[in-house]
DNA sequence: TATTCAAAAGGACATATGTCCTATTTCACA
DNA sequence: TGTGAAATAGGACATATGTCCTTTTGAATA
């Protein structure tokens, strides 16, 4: 526990959290870790508390009522999950999910409706997190209307390639079921298939069931231009 | 003037904007009024004001990298343009156009740094625009890349008719050219007109150069099920 | 090791949509 | 009034994607 605080307190100072909560919220910090595919929250709960990514990596998702569901963004450090459905009462929309090991300081409702609602700086935070929200989400949307699966293929790639920019020749990973993955780019799992397969005849990337490695990080990245899930 | 400021405090208080701002910001409102077709702002743009809708209607559209566009939403009184803008510092992300003739009470931005930055009560008034933006932004988002044109189309047919819900049996109106309605719609033109060509056939609108009659509203509506551009 | 089942791979065909043309209509204006 | 640009309408064909199947493969397990 005290080595959770501590912890707590060194992504609080890096985070420069202090600055927007005061010292009886950060006492209620809490410190919460989900492995790999794990969800954080999914649509229809109803939250009671804001989190705030401060380790790793997590997608985001919408299920639609025809029971598909289609990828809106991915998220990396500071990122707020839960502040829209603070602010408002709404229900959850989005499912929200850990990419690999990730980590949150968790923070309660109640503390933040008695202490945080009245405070401009916390306020004048949460606004930055929604309008940053709004501006990606719009962009996603708007990208994912325009351009074909070929294109939101490799930019779902490169999103949960960890060290894409490091390794740019070769680069392997471990994609979840590809059924999942046809739903999350709002695609069917034939389509997905075909243009997985059109890919390999390209040499962009090389599958192995379950695995695709990327072998042309280069095309890859042209593939990918506008980066749609940044 | 006094005229101006007359009908200002009568939306004023029809909104109960005296909630949200000071005495003195309600003095500095302006009154703007926009006609059917003008753009109250466009992408690029740095605002140097907050709009809020007080009357009419308005659409909201985005300009894409490949230079096509893509409708986003409508919205009604009382709608908040440049509440993103404001608060952040980017640059006017989407075109904000007059559907019919419109009316807005402007604000100084500089008059709201000065005075409402710190209000807890503005604040938390933008929180809720930028909420419920995100809220319908995702889902349109995500309707757009699973309905067909047909049902968008339906969609926008059905916004844009303003008495769609009191005259069910038989709608007539102008739309702009179909050009620009096909890059509203994200398709071509040439797709447009097949739309609408099927829809001719099958008994649900009329056409007559530039304009289209729906005969069948009933059938319209559930073309449109979930209404995409509330 | 043999069996079995879910995931993966892909064939066949239909629909949605894009691109490129061509013809027709309309309307402003020389 | 004639004329040309813009808007409308639509043919022909290609591509993107969906739906419905069948086959193949791998891995867990009996």
């Amino acid at each position: 526990m005290e080595q959770n605080h501590s912890r707590i307190a060194k992504y609080v100072k890096s985070h420069r959290l202090d600055a927007i909560f005061g010292e009886e919220t950060i006492k209620d910090m809490k410190l919460l870790s989900y492995g790999k595919g794990q969800a954080i929250c999914a649509a229809g709960d109803r939250l009671d508390h804001l989190y705030l990514l401060v380790k790793g990596k997590i997608k985001v998702y919408t299920l639609l009522p025809n029971g598909k569901s289609v990828l809106l963004r991915f998220n990396e450090p500071l990122a707020i999950i839960g502040d829209m459905e603070l602010m408002t009462g709404y229900p959850v929309r989005c499912t929200v999910e850990s990419v690999g090991e990730s980590l949150f300081i968790a923070i309660k409702a109640d503390a933040l409706r008695e202490r945080a609602f009245d405070d401009p700086r916390f306020l004048t935070y949460i606004i930055k997190g929604l309008s940053h929200k709004l501006y990606t989400a719009s962009n996603a949307s708007s990208l994912n209307l325009l351009y074909p699966v070929e294109n939101r293929l490799a930019s779902y790639l490169l999103s949960i390639s960890p060290e894409a920019c490091i390794h740019p020749a070769l680069e392997e990973m471990r994609t979840e079921k590809l059924t999942d993955l046809a739903e999350l780019l709002g695609t069917s799992y034939r389509h997905l298939n075909r243009v997985i397969t059109k890919l390999e005849k390209e040499g962009v990337i090389t599958r192995k069931r379950g695995i695709i490695v990327i072998r042309d990080a280069h095309r890859m990245k042209e593939l990918a231009s506008g980066n749609l899930y940044q």
